[in-house]
Formats: C-alpha cells, structure tokens, sequence
DNA sequence: ATCTTCTATCGGTAGATGACGATGAAAGAG
DNA sequence: CTCTTTCATCGTCATCTACCGATAGAAGAT
C-alpha cells in the first residue's frame, strides 16, 4: 500500500464520526444496516451522514448492496486486515529504527 | 486510547508529508534530526515542514529535544506501538464482527 | 397511479487546513 | 558585539471539510 492511499485511509479514519460508524456497522449481524440505521444512532442529519459513508466508501473501508429500496452497508474485511498489515509494518519500521535513540 | 484521540492521531497520519517526516525521521539514526534537516528532503518551504512537524508534536508521535541552536527530532517508540496496538484491536474488532457476513 | 420511505446529491455557510513569505528570538561563531 | 544559523510563530490566501436543509429519484406499498 502506497503512502498515498495510506494516506487516504487514514485521514478517512481520522474522524471521530467515522469510526463511531464503522463501530456500527461492526454491531451489525446481517450486514442490513441502511443509512437510517446509522444516522438514528447519530446526532446528525441523514445528508451528513451519507457524506461520512461516502468517504469510507472511497477509502475502500466499506461496500455499499442495495436491498430493495435500502442502500445496506458492511464493512470490508479485506480491506481492513489489509490495512492492519499496512499499519503493523509500518509502525515496525519507525519502531525497528527509532528504539536506537529512545531509550 | 479513546475514540477522540485515535481520531486525532490517525488525523496526523493522514497526510502524505506527515508520512515521510516519520521516515524520515525513522532513518535517522542518532535522533539529530532538525527541522532544517527535514525540510531538505521535502520540495516545501521550513515554515510548512515546521507545522506539519508540530502536527506530529501535539499527535504526541515525535518528540523535541534541543540541541544547542538546533531542535532535533526523534519518534516515540512507545506512542508509536501503542498505536500499532490500538489500531490491531480495532481493526480486529471490525473483522471479528464483519467477517460473519463478508464471505 | 399515488403515497411513503430511503438516500444520494446540491447549494450554502462556517471553520479548519495547507501552503507561503516575513519576522523575531535564541544560540553559537567570529 | 555582530553575524549567522535555526526554527517557531504570525499574517495571508486558497482550498478543503463538516455540517445543514432542500430536493429529486428510485423502489416498494396501498
């Protein structure tokens, strides 16, 4: 993953909204979780919240399936482990290279 | 670590320049990193490196110490793990509960 | 066909962010 | 003392972000 889009991740991450809704939709069983659902369990309006979605949606961190006349959200497992692994070498990196001095 | 504070964290990570500073400051190895030193490998004026260092500073991911006239700048190894840490539960969090529907 | 629900998008506003050049303070060198 | 180097901060500008209300279109219900 490239700094870039790593980037990307992040700063879609780096919201507080932003990761209340994927806490939500991590709660979901049946991946049946419509913009409604989430913006009931925020203090925002719908529009707000569907701007929130559409940045994870664009940072890859979720996928949209319409259900009838809902758009259902789910997280993307992928993804995310994939952005863990990113996060862990990364982190190593400056870790493996920053303890000489630290100390 | 609270939600508000990833958030902000993960906000300090979210930008391409913030992400070389770090490696930047990764490759060195004594820790005498100055902000002059930084600002040579990066097509930016010094008062732009200097905010986006100071970004870092209050994201509490590197740390100053003077060296005579120089402030020089090292990571914190043990911020930095601890959000190698905060980010594998998360992320694990997610996936836990996401992959009952991903497949 | 009409009504309702759901939701993406638009337009607008306030505030944050990123970039720059200029400046001034601190610390060492001459 | 004077000069130089370093660098955080300030003022400014352009752009981006976050939020809202309003709207329109799609899908199902009546």
């Amino acid at each position: 993953m490239q700094d870039e889009d790593l980037a990307n991740v992040m700063r879609a991450l780096g919201h507080p909204v932003r990761l209340s809704i994927l806490r939500i939709l991590a709660e979901q069983r049946q991946g049946d979780c419509c913009c409604t659902d989430v913006t009931q369990c925020l203090p925002l309006a719908q529009s707000t919240v569907s701007q929130h979605i559409k940045v994870l949606l664009e940072a890859g961190l979720v996928q949209r399936h319409a259900r009838g006349t809902r758009n259902c959200y789910s997280l993307r497992a992928d993804r995310i482990e994939a952005l863990g692994a990113a996060c862990s070498g990364l982190f190593s990196g400056f870790v493996g290279q920053a303890s000489k001095e630290v100390a």
